[in-house]
DNA sequence: ATAAAAAACTAATAAGTGTTAGTTTTGGTA
DNA sequence: TACCAAAACTAACACTTATTAGTTTTTTAT
């Protein structure tokens, strides 16, 4: 008979959940069956419902955690009184560094979202433009206080947290990239430029 | 009986894939039935097949439309004697204007291309990697002539192909932001940087 | 008006979906 | 060793899926 091993740092739910969220973003949270999900990790898929309550539970987990994740560490990087330019760098930084610990997750926040249920899916959006709307206010403060460029903040808010998505494209390649030159370079590229 | 109606610019698979596309991109592929396609058509789910072929079609027309675009405007830039600066800009001009005059095809382009079947998907992602190689060698050709900063060019390109992407999200906000505004910020944030 | 072609319909197929019920096995504790 | 709860199993349910077959309606051309 097939077992769920849990590790010392993970419980089953949570091994459950790591191997859904990279099935969820390598064939979409939709295109996922339970059954696929159970084979994969070794077991028959009613077994899975001994530890997760659904297939929705589990997407509300991976997304609310990513989200979480990116909440706490605004709100640390908010309370810091540094320039606006450090406080961009910072939380650049923040999301190079996410996707690189926590690929699968933060791909399916970022992706796969839209097929949360309802009232999940309000909750999420508003969390999300919350989030949006905080990274404005830092952007708005730098250009009052001259460090910036007098750009549309919305716009360059969205550009920003386009750009870093790049980082997805990497993992195949991550040996021939250093992790501490992609992350240079997206930082110098959205900050300084790219014109000599 | 309902029908479906052809304009005189679309014939009838077009208005078809037209409608489709608008749902690939909102539900996404797998969670889109044929019913449900059928349904916003106005026409029963087996009328469609008069006029396509399968579900995977649809998504190969769209996907490959799309990429064509990109690769027709690709020879172009590359055959002007411009400078890798103004190549670019051009670029990243032509990809904000394709998800402004087609959003629907180009999201579907960009994040439903993996539903794909072989050999569909080898073909798609080899024509996305010839498209990428050629931007770096643009990217390259700019370094060498000492306009551009000797930046990583894989990582600019892939920067700057995400960061395009920011455009997806304004289609909500279609009103408050003029598509000038929202062009000539990105382009400068990309080629000029952020920083005062 | 009539015949032919195009495009709609209804009904059915076979396969796959998430999930539940009921049963058996497992591993740890008394 | 005997017991019990946790967690696995098999089997089934009620639906939904893409697609096809066969039929009827609509449109087009003569």
């Amino acid at each position: 008979m097939a077992k769920i091993i849990a590790s010392k740092n993970s419980s089953k739910k949570e091994v459950i959940a790591k191997k859904a969220a990279a099935l969820f973003r390598n064939k979409s949270f939709a295109a996922t069956s339970m059954r696929e999900l159970a084979e994969n990790i070794g077991v028959e898929a009613s077994s899975l419902y001994n530890h997760i309550g659904s297939k929705n539970e589990l997407l509300q987990t991976i997304c609310f955690k990513v989200a979480n994740d990116f909440t706490i560490h605004l709100n640390e990087v908010e309370k810091n009184p540094n320039s606006s330019i450090v406080k961009l760098e910072d939380l650049i930084r923040f999301h190079i560094n996410m996707m690189q610990s926590h690929p699968d997750e933060v791909f399916v926040a970022n992706h796969e979202w839209k097929q949360l249920s309802e009232p999940f899916l309000s909750n999420f959006m508003n969390q999300r433009k919350s989030y949006e709307n905080r990274w404005v206010e830092i952007i708005k403060d730098g250009i009052r206080k001259k460090e910036l460029k007098n750009l549309n903040p919305h716009i360059t808010v969205l550009t920003i947290l386009s750009a870093v998505r790049s980082v997805e494209f990497w993992q195949r390649h991550k040996k021939s990239i250093e992790s501490n030159d992609l992350e240079s370079n997206i930082v110098d590229h959205l900050l300084n430029g790219l014109i000599k």
